[in-house]
This record gives C-alpha cells, structure tokens and sequence, in this order.
DNA sequence: AGATGTGAATGAGTTCACAGCT
DNA sequence: AGCTGTGAACTCATTCACATCT
C-alpha cells in the first residue's frame, strides 16, 4: 500500500526524537556488524519500548518484512533521509561568548550533516579570533555571513535581551531554523522553525527532586 | 483545607518546568513593580494558558485569592521553595572540555541558587587551570571534591563512552542529581535523580522541518 | 513460527466551564 | 463582579493484542 509522507506539523516532537534515537541505536548495530534487528531486538538493547517503535516508524511508512525485522542499513538510510540527515546542514552562531564557543567546537566536529561554518559577535574584541574553523565576523554583516556560508540553522547563544532582535535578524538574513538558548519566549517568525533549550530549567527540574536541607 | 506537597515522583516534568517558567514571568513582574497578578494576566502576557497555571499552582497548594489574583511576592517565594531554589546547590562538572567550560562560566554566574564550585577532568593539561574560580581537579580525587566541595549536582560533560563510568563515579561520591550532556542512555542509580540534555537530538528536529534541497 | 503494522483500549495531559469564595 | 480552584470533557500519547504477511 502507498504511503504520503506526513505533513511537517502532524508529527509530534516526541515522536521525532525518538527517531533521532533510533538511528542513534542503527547507527551503534551497525558498527558492531548487525545487519538485521527488530522491534523487540532494539527495545531489549537500548531500553525502548518494542509497540512505540513500531507506531512511530507506521507514521511514515512501512520499513520491516513481517515475520523477519528490520534491515539495520536500510532503515538507518530510511531515518537518515526523513529526519534530513542524509544532506548537510550549515550553522552560523550568533553570540561567540563562552556557550557559543562551546558549541561551535562542540557541534563542529564529528557530527557529519551538521556544520557550524560562521559565527558573529557585536563585541569588537571577538571579532576577527578564530574559532573551531571559522573567523568570528560582526553582528552587523550576519544577512552576508548567512549568504555567504548558505547557513540554514542559527544558533542563538546571546542575552536574554538580544535574543528576540537577534532572532529577528536571523530570520530576516534567511536561516530556515533557529535553535535558542536564551531563557526567554521568542515571537516566532511563520516559517522558520524554533527550538529552545533552556539549561536553568533542567537544573531548576533537578533541584526539585533534592531532598531538603 | 490543608494540601499536603505531593511526592516527588508524582510531578510531571512537563509540570515542573512550566513551574520554572512561571517563577521567571513573576521575578520580571516583580522588578517592573507590579505587586499584584492573576492567571490570565500572566497568560496574557506571557503567552501561557491561564487554566493550566491554575492548574499546575493546585498540584501544591492554593496560593491566591478568589476574586483577586495573587500577589507577586508571596508566589514568587512559594514557587522558590517548592522549586527548591531558596537553598544553594553547589555543583561539580566532570569533564572540562569546551562544553564543560562552558557550563562552569555561564552557570556559575549570576544564577542565585545554583552554583558551579568545582571540576574535575582526567586529561593532565585541564588539572590546575583556573576556570570560573575553581581549579581543574583529576577525576580520581572525584570523591574528595564531593565531599570538600558538599556538590549535590553533577554535570556530567564527558565523551559517550566515559559517561557511565563517571556517573557511577559521581553516584558513590554522593551527589544526589546530574545533569548528563553525553548522548548515551545511562543506567541510573536509585535516589538519584537524571535529566538528559542532547544538544544533538535539539538539531536533528529542527533538521526535520527544513525544506529539503 | 515469528515479527510487522494497526485498530482498540488505556493512560497522561490539557482545556472547559462553573461552583465557591472575596 | 471577578478570579480562584476543580471536576468533567476532551485531546494527545502510549500500550495492548491480534490480524496479516513472509
């Protein structure tokens, strides 16, 4: 039976970072030289749950053999091509402080469709040090540092309130999505896709389960 | 009526972390001034849903008044109890490559309650180096740092395959949570608490939504 | 026989709508 | 009159259980 993809907006989050873990635990058999598994096999290893791997794979398509499992390479191409992995994908970092660096050094390597080719600072002191492969460039040319790298991702790693007329910038200069680090709730631009991660609210979800003093 | 807190365990951390987020809205309302608020003004402004504040407030108590709202301050507190966030929480980093540096900087600032007074790292060149008023520590003395230190939350920023060492490591060293930044599912301890960030998995989802060539 | 793919059942989370208090 | 606190309705997500295919 034929299968349309699903619309970008009927897939949950959570269900595509399940995906994203899939193709991790794919990725794991496959070097160790497995060239089947099944549902159950991946739920077993990794802790998963054997029914949800299977109705999240149902949501774009039919990738087993009844009867037999999963072939490890084919469905790792499978993911790989739904989530997009299989083209790469250029970063720019706005906001070279100490988080951005992190990232750009983090994220630059050993992560093949993801690369972090530009970064930009409004610090004149920033400007121009090279980091993780890349010379930090002004804030003020980001809409020519995101032509120029064809970057499709920014990395938003400013103060709270730069965040949304940094944000705004980004859009305008033409990266498709935005993943933010600033604790604050960007006005969202239609089109462009945001993410954000806030590293106080997982302490803050931690600390709630530490016994009192 | 009287409300007993709920166990710990049966707080979502979807709840948990709008909890967060609401603290934050009511510290901004509280430095503009405004002394009173109501769950539809912090919707309103905040983009958040009014009968979901109330909602997420009743899982801890009643905190406001009927026909009036609730006032800033005393919310505030209560929040910051509940969330733990009126006592300090010293944190250790294991791992002080660039990610790790990073967090030690950006944490160990300005955030009240939370604390980075330690890392340690197993590669000779890290121990020594002064990093955000610590110094690097090695691995080994991972226990003594604990206990020197009183660090009741770990970061765990070590490559995959070293995570699960240095989070058993962290565990008998009696830290009672972590934080862990390696893409790995690890086996947890009972009485600890974990929470995972994956900067990786943040991506991929966003990989998702772009408009592919 | 054995594992997939899927409707049906269950559970979790959110929104609605209103009784009850100030 | 107005806003909280809350049961009931609803939506979203996960798990179960089995018909279907190799």
């Amino acid at each position: 039976m034929s299968m349309l993809p699903p619309l970008a907006g009927d897939v949950s989050p959570l269900t595509l970072n399940r995906l994203s873990l899939y193709l991790r635990c794919l990725r794991q058999l496959r070097e160790a030289g497995i060239s089947r598994t099944s549902s159950q096999d991946l739920a077993d290893r990794y802790r998963l749950s054997a029914a949800q791997i299977r109705k999240d794979l149902a949501q774009f398509g039919e990738f087993g053999i009844r009867g037999v499992g999963y072939d490890v390479d084919n469905l790792t191409d499978r993911l790989s091509r739904i989530l997009r992995l299989d083209e790469p994908h250029p970063i720019v970092i706005v906001g070279m402080g100490n988080l951005g660096s992190a990232l750009a050094s983090y994220l630059g390597f050993n992560h093949g469709s993801f690369q972090v080719v530009a970064g930009v600072d409004t610090d004149p002191a920033k400007v121009g040090q090279r980091v993780a492969g890349f010379v930090v460039r002004p804030t003020e040319e980001l809409a020519d540092v995101v032509r120029e790298s064809k970057a499709e991702i920014g990395v938003l790693t400013v103060p709270a309130q730069a965040a949304q007329s940094n944000y705004d910038r980004l859009v305008e200069a033409g990266v498709r999505a935005v993943l933010n680090f600033a604790p604050i709730r960007l006005r969202e631009a239609d089109g462009v896709s945001l993410k954000d991660v806030d590293l106080r609210i997982h302490l803050e979800e931690l600390a709630f389960f530490l016994p009192s003093l």
